[in-house]
DNA sequence: TGTACATCAGTGAACGCGCGTTCACTGATGTAC
DNA sequence: TGTACATCAGTGAACGCGCGTTCACTGATGTAC
């Protein structure tokens, strides 16, 4: 279970699996997909380089292990943001799901990077990834809260189709936005702000 | 004016700094802002490498300066859109303008990523980047279709501070999601409707 | 028109860097008897 | 309970790679007289 460099006591490591993975994940908070460097994971696990590649085949799987946690990570901030909502109040669960995404970009910025610009099969139905604590991915969240909007009638169905798509879309850009761009050194006020502005646009543009 | 590796039939170049722009443009649209190599560049342009430093100070200078051509290449696209469409018609406008950067995304999408993920300013007023044809950047042709539309009384004036970080949100959440989103192999038809939807959830919401 | 000379764009060789990956090995673990 | 042995996780040294950057230089250009 050693983590840092520590003088480990035995030969073997114990759980070098999870240390890599913790390490990586660390690394990936810090720097976005770049800074996800085996070399580097190996050395805060404190343990040889070529150790790696008893746990993954390559530097790429890595990566995408500690994109998936990531992942998981959003989830499970989406998670915590329905928990507050009532379960029939099904505009404010997808204001919810938007809003634990939001927040977690600006959180955790380079996890938030990590989670979206590695794996491509973020909604791919034959390969979820199994994240959040509920066993659910961001996008399957997604998901059920407009599932969740037709069945209260705030929805037509027939606008339901594809429309993940398009409140993934604008949530997904104010986030990019608000990494790097422009939007970056936004007030906490004047950011919560444009979240419910964004988020308002999309409930009412569906 | 030699761009690719040919013998130069002179010691000096002629204009190697054009040169080295036109390379890295051409690296940075087959791969984006990581493909933009200066010592490649350089090769490109039949050169050896410490020629470049004669203009531009590091590889960053050379990055951003194809970044700005990036931009300038994504304002083209818009403005050549907006041609098409009648003065008077705002709605149109606003859609053009979107359609222009969408399109472009799909079309070049290392340019894109390379206009988008490497400079941080692209909305700052005290030092806009003089881009396309008109001399406007993308931001600032969205901005005056935003104008435009509540001179023609489709938007409220009240709804038109920051109308142009929710219209550029949620388009540039979607070509992000179109370039290595799931949507990526969306068939032309489907990604246009994908478009029109957008925009269209973009003209209502706002 | 011709010559001397300053300028400075491009040369070419070298630098250190850190990376991902390989490989013959060592030694701790746990299983079979 | 004790011993022999197979397994395989982690070692450590090495590999080639390509990068960005520096630097003393060379030679083409254009300007002053």
């Amino acid at each position: 279970m050693t983590t840092t460099g520590a003088r480990r006591p035995t030969y073997h490591h114990g759980d070098l699996r999870a240390a890599l993975l913790a390490a990586g994940t660390e690394l990936a908070r810090q720097g976005g997909p770049d800074a996800v460097v085996l070399r580097e994971a190996t050395r805060r696990a404190g343990v040889a380089p070529g150790a790696a590649y008893r746990h993954f085949a390559d530097r790429d799987a890595l990566l995408h292990a500690v994109s998936q946690a990531a992942q998981a990570d959003v989830a499970r901030a989406m998670e915590a943001e329905l928990a507050a909502i009532a379960d029939d109040d099904a505009h404010g669960r997808l204001r919810a799901v938007g809003l634990g995404y939001l927040r977690f970009a600006h959180r955790e910025p380079g996890l938030f990077r990590v989670a979206f610009e590695v794996s491509a099969d973020l909604a791919d139905a034959a390969n979820p990834v199994r994240a959040g604590d509920s066993g659910r991915s961001p996008f399957q969240l997604l998901s059920h809260a407009l599932d969740g909007l037709v069945e209260a009638r705030a929805l037509a169905p027939d606008r339901r189709p594809g429309a993940e798509f398009l409140a993934w879309a604008a949530v997904h850009g104010l986030a990019v936005l608000l990494l790097d761009g422009p939007l970056r050194s936004l007030d906490d006020a004047t950011r919560e702000r444009a979240y419910a502005d964004l988020l308002a646009m999309v409930e009412k543009g569906l």
